[in-house]
DNA sequence: CTCCCGATAT
DNA sequence: ATATCAGGAG
């Protein structure tokens, strides 16, 4: 179903990012913690089913034992696992990381590629992570569904699909372009603080009166 | 669709 | 005890 923006819709749109830019950072600041663009590669594909703050934590003694993406190209893979062990699925993390490394460097001079087919063809890359590199490494305009997106994108009647995908392309049709790369930040903070996805702090949301609610 | 999977809040 | 966390691959 192709989905159609009103003037109206336009409108009320706008106000929501208007509230989001004044009760948030617009700072195209990510809360994963890196140097280089490869450590954010990592630190993204870590991520997966976690908090940021426990990347955080595992990433900070990571990026100390592993200086390279040669380091973690000629990886042990046992060792490797018990390295983020603490991030979940490490066995298929350590896998895709080593493959990811590889693949840097063997195709891609050890750097980060820029378009979404070129990151996609990294292990452990798929469009989530690959447009969080393209948003925050390359500014590129691009949308970034993870769950907090994906919920809250419903709640407020952005979207009414199910597949990441879709959601994104509903995105890219109600939000302005300039606000692609913030959008996904601020709904981020949005979603942990108080649109969490269990106990949503409804009553004191600056956005209670758009909401559309469940 | 299923599996991968530990840490934390509720 | 269970839901949830910056998902991706087979």
């Amino acid at each position: 179903m192709v989905k159609r923006v009103t003037k109206t819709e336009r409108e009320r749109v706008q106000k929501i990012l208007d509230l989001l830019d004044e009760h948030y950072t617009r700072e195209y600041k990510c809360y994963l913690n890196y140097e280089t663009p490869w450590q954010l590669l990592i630190a993204v594909i870590l991520s997966a089913q976690c908090t940021d703050a426990r990347v955080n934590i595992v990433t900070k003694d990571l990026f100390q034992k592993y200086h390279t993406v040669e380091a973690f190209a000629n990886a042990e893979q046992k060792e490797l696992e018990n390295d983020i062990h603490s991030t979940g699925f490490y066995k298929n993390k350590a896998k895709n990381i080593i493959l990811c490394a590889k693949r840097l460097i063997e195709v891609y001079g050890g750097e980060v590629p820029r378009t979404l087919e070129e990151l996609t063809s990294l292990a452990g890359v798929g469009r989530k992570t690959a447009n969080v590199i393209r948003g925050n490494i390359y500014n590129e305009p691009s949308i970034v569904v993870d769950t907090h997106v994906k919920r809250i994108s419903r709640k407020l009647g952005f979207t009414k699909e199910e597949d990441p995908e879709k959601i994104e392309y509903d995105l890219m049709k109600v939000l302005p372009k300039e606000h692609w790369i913030l959008y996904n930040i601020q709904i981020i903070t949005h979603g942990r603080g108080l649109c969490t996805a269990r106990n949503p702090k409804c009553e004191e949301c600056f956005l209670r009166e758009l909401c559309k609610e469940k």
